[in-house]
DNA sequence: GGCCCCTAG
DNA sequence: GGCTAGGGGCC
C-alpha cells in the first residue's frame, strides 16, 4: 500500500543542499541553522563489559560478560562472537564459550561500608551497584572537556555523548584557509557570496565515510581502515567517483572526524577504553551514524549520503519512534522504513499523531533542531532501587529495605558532595510496586542537613513508607511488594547564602557536650575524615537487622526524646512518631538529633549568642506529603540562618 | 508541587 | 530483566 516508493525523491532532502557563504562562515552563532553545523554522538563499545575489563587489567581479546544475579548486563564483542547476547542465561553463555570470563557486577552487602565485588552475591541479601560505571563514565567525559575545550559536550547517558564540534572546526577552518576570513573585493554579492570551491578531502584515517551511492561502484584508495585494532575491516569509504560533490560542509565534518579521532586515541592509550562515534550534521543523524560500524570505530555521514541512508531504514531504529509512538506510526500506516513515512504528509501526520509531530515529519527528511547543551555536571536524580524475587507480605518488612536504600544514597550523595559540597535533594520520593502492574509513589521534601546519614534518610523513606503501605496493624489484607525504589529528586546546589551554606557543610559539628570545640572558629579545623567517608552501613548492621524481628511486648520501647547537652532542653518525637515500630522510631529519633545539631550549629555560624532563643521543635523531615505547606526553598535553608 | 507515564541505555 | 536516568503531561 504505502510501500514501493523505494528511492528517496531528492526534494523531499531539500534543506541538505545549502550554499554556504562568507556570511555563514563567519557569523558565530547561526545555532542549529548554522549550514556548516558538525554533530558526533560517541560512545564506549559495550561500557560496563569495559569497565570490569580495564578494572581487572585482563585482556581485551578475551571474551568478557558482566552478570547480574542469574543474567547478563553487558557482553564485550569477542564474547558476542560466541553468539552471546544479553538477556541470556550465565549458563547458557558459558556452553557457548566455556572459557567465558564471568563477572558479577559489584554489589552492596548488608553491614558494609562500600560495595565491592562478591564471589557470590545473594539478591536476598545484596543490591547491585553500578558507581564504579558511573566514575569511569565521568573520567571519559573530563577527557573530552579536557582535549576539546570550545566544543558543547552533552553526557547523553552512562556510555555516550554528544558533542557539538562546530566552534573547534570553523576556528581550525579559519586557521587552514586564511583566505576565507576576507570576503574578496570581487565577489557578487559581499558576505552574501558563496565560499570558493573546497579544496579535496582526504578521508584516509578519519572513519568510514557512508558512501552516498551505495549500491554504485566504489573507488579503492579512500579506504579507512582504523589503526587501531580494526585490521580486519575491509570498509571503502569511498566517496562519490567525482570531487564537484565535496562541498565545504564535508571539510567541516572532515576536520571534525579529526579532532574525533584524536580524542578516541587518547581515552584509549589513557583509560583503555574503544569508543565509537557518528558524525553528522546534527544530533539525531550523528546518533544514526555511530551504529554504522562498531565497536572501535567513527562513521561519517556527508549530506549528500543522507538520502539513501536513511531511506531504507526502519524507523523504529530512530531515537524517540523505539517505543509506543514508533509502533503507532508502523501500525497506522503498515510501514516500516523512513521512506514509506515520506509520503504521509504533515497534515495527515498531524491530524493523526497531533501538532507535535511535525518533529517526526522533521526527523524523517533528516532535519533535527536540538541542541547539544551541556548538562550540569551533577546528576538532577539519584535513584537507589531493588526488585524483591520474595516479595514483601507485611508493611513491616518494609524498613530493611528502606535501610539498605537509604545507606546506598547516603553514600552516593555524600560522595557528590566531596565534589559539590552544597548539593541539596529537594525531595525524596518512595515508589513500590504491589504484585506485577500497580506502581505507586509518595515524595516528601527532604530537610537540608548538613549531614546527610542513613538515618535521616532511612526515617524519611519509613515515613512514605508508612503512607504507602501503611502499617501492619492498620493493614488486615495481605499486601505482595515486588519492587521498591527509593530517590531524590531535584538535586541542586543550594544557592543562598552560598558562604554560609559553605561553612555550615564543611565544618564539623560540635560534639554533643563538648563545649570546648563549640565555637564556630572550628571551622579551620581539618575536614574530619568521618564526616563524610563515615561508613553509612555500620550502623545497619546486626543490633539493627534484629530489631526487625523482635518487636515483642517485652522489649522496653525504645528512645523517643533526648535532652540535648546543649540547651538542656529535652526534644521528642511527635506522638505519631513516637508509636511507630521501634526500628523505625529509632531511625526518626536519629535524624531528629541531627536536624537538632545542625540548628545549634548554624545558629554559631550565624554568630548567635547560644541563650537568645533555645531551638525550637525543628522537623523538617516530619513534613508531610501532602496538605501542609511545604516552605520554600529560600526558607527552608533561610531558616538555619539569622540575617546579617 | 505531586504523581504518573514514556523513553532509553 | 534489573537498575538507572531524564522529560513531559496533567491536576
Amino acid at each position: 500500500m504505502w510501500k514501493g516508493k523505494s528511492k528517496a525523491i531528492i526534494s523531499d532532502f531539500e534543506d541538505i543542499h545549502r550554499i554556504i557563504t562568507y556570511r555563514h562562515l563567519l557569523s558565530q552563532n547561526l545555532g542549529v541553522k548554522d549550514p556548516l553545523r558538525v554533530v558526533a554522538l560517541c560512545d564506549s563499545d559495550a561500557f560496563y563489559a569495559a569497565c570490569e575489563q580495564v578494572r581487572l587489567g585482563l585482556d581485551p581479546a578475551l571474551p568478557l560478560v558482566v552478570q547480574q544475579w542469574d543474567s547478563l548486563i553487558a557482553v564485550n564483542y569477542p564474547a558476542r562472537k560466541y553468539g552471546i547476547t544479553r538477556m541470556e542465561k550465565i549458563s547458557e553463555a558459558k556452553r557457548k564459550c566455556p572459557e567465558l570470563v564471568v563477572v558479577h557486577v559489584a554489589t552492596y552487602k548488608e553491614g558494609e561500608a562500600e560495595p565491592s565485588y562478591w564471589e557470590n552475591p545473594d539478591t536476598l541479601t545484596h543490591k547491585v551497584s553500578l558507581d564504579h560505571y558511573r566514575r569511569e563514565s565521568m573520567k571519559i567525559i573530563q577527557m573530552f572537556k579536557d582535549g576539546l575545550p570550545t566544543a558543547e559536550i552533552e553526557k547523553a547517558s552512562i556510555d555516550e555523548a554528544f558533542i557539538d564540534f562546530t566552534r573547534p572546526v570553523r576556528d581550525e577552518i579559519l586557521k587552514r584557509y586564511p583566505y576565507l576570513a576576507q570576503v574578496p573585493p570581487d565577489a557578487p554579492n559581499g558576505l552574501d557570496s558563496p565560499l570558493p570551491p573546497p579544496p579535496p578531502i582526504c578521508w584516509d584515517n578519519l572513519g568510514t565515510v557512508i558512501p552516498a551511492h551505495p549500491n554504485e561502484e566504489q573507488l579503492d584508495g579512500s579506504s579507512t581502515t582504523e589503526p587501531q585494532e580494526d585490521v580486519g575491516a575491509s570498509e571503502t569509504g569511498a566517496v562519490d567517483g567525482d570531487d564537484s560533490s565535496t562541498t565545504w560542509h564535508d571539510v567541516a565534518l572532515s576536520v571534525a572526524a579529526e579532532f574525533m579521532m584524536n580524542v578516541r586515541h587518547e581515552v584509549y592509550a589513557k583509560l583503555g577504553y574503544t569508543l565509537s562515534a557518528g558524525i553528522a550534521r546534527n544530533k539525531f543523524l550523528a546518533k544514526l551514524t555511530a551504529s554504522y560500524k562498531k565497536p572501535n570505530n567513527q562513521s561519517v555521514l556527508r549530506d549528500v549520503a543522507i538520502p539513501n541512508y536513511l531511506t531504507p531504514m526502519p524507523f523504529q531504529k530512530i531515537r524517540f519512534l523505539g517505543g509506543k509512538l514508533g509502533k503507532a506510526l508502523a501500525q497506522e500506516y503498515d510501514v516500516s522504513t523512513v521512506g514509506d513515512l515520506l509520503t504521509i504528509s504533515l497534515d495527515e501526520m498531524q491530524r493523526k499523531f497531533g501538532e507535535n509531530s511535525i518533529w517526526v515529519y522533521e526527523i524523517l527528511r533528516g532535519i533535527d533542531r536540538s541542541e547539544v547543551k551541556e548538562k550540569s555536571a551533577v546528576n538532577k536524580s539519584m535513584l537507589a532501587s531493588k526488585n524483591l524475587l520474595h516479595p514483601v507480605t507485611k508493611p513491616s518488612q518494609g524498613h530493611h529495605w528502606i535501610r539498605v536504600l537509604a545507606a546506598e544514597l547516603a553514600l552516593r550523595l555524600n560522595e557528590a558532595r566531596e565534589n559539590i559540597p552544597a548539593l541539596w535533594p529537594k525531595t525524596i520520593v518512595l515508589h513500590v510496586r504491589h504484585g506485577y502492574d500497580s506502581s505507586r509513589s509518595k515524595q516528601a521534601a527532604f530537610p537540608f542537613t548538613r549531614n546527610v546519614t542513613v538515618d535521616v534518610i532511612a526515617a524519611a523513606g519509613d515515613k512514605l513508607w508508612k503512607e504507602l503501605v501503611g502499617t501492619d496493624s492498620s493493614r488486615s489484607t495481605p499486601i505482595s511488594i515486588t519492587s521498591v525504589q527509593l530517590s531524590f529528586t531535584g538535586i541542586e546546589l543550594a544557592e543562598t547564602g552560598q558562604r554560609n551554606i559553605e561553612g555550615f557543610l564543611k565544618a564539623r559539628p560540635p560534639v554533643s557536650g563538648d563545649q570546648s570545640s563549640a565555637a564556630a572558629g572550628s571551622t579551620k579545623r581539618k575536614r574530619d575524615e568521618r564526616e563524610f567517608s563515615e561508613p553509612p552501613f555500620v550502623q545497619l548492621a546486626a543490633e539493627d537487622v534484629r530489631e526487625d524481628v523482635k518487636v515483642s511486648e517485652t522489649s522496653a520501647r525504645v528512645e523517643t526524646s533526648f535532652v540535648c547537652k546543649r540547651c538542656g532542653k529535652r526534644v521528642a518525637l511527635s506522638d505519631v512518631d513516637a508509636s511507630a515500630e521501634d526500628a523505625i522510631a529509632r531511625d526518626m529519633l536519629a535524624a531528629l538529633r541531627m536536624e537538632h545539631e545542625d540548628f545549634h550549629f548554624a545558629q554559631e555560624l550565624a554568630g548567635q549568642s547560644e541563650d537568645v532563643s533555645a531551638p525550637r521543635k525543628i522537623r523538617p523531615s516530619d513534613t508531610p506529603v501532602t496538605k501542609r505547606k511545604v516552605p520554600k526553598v529560600k526558607e527552608g535553608i533561610a531558616r538555619f540562618f539569622t540575617q546579617r
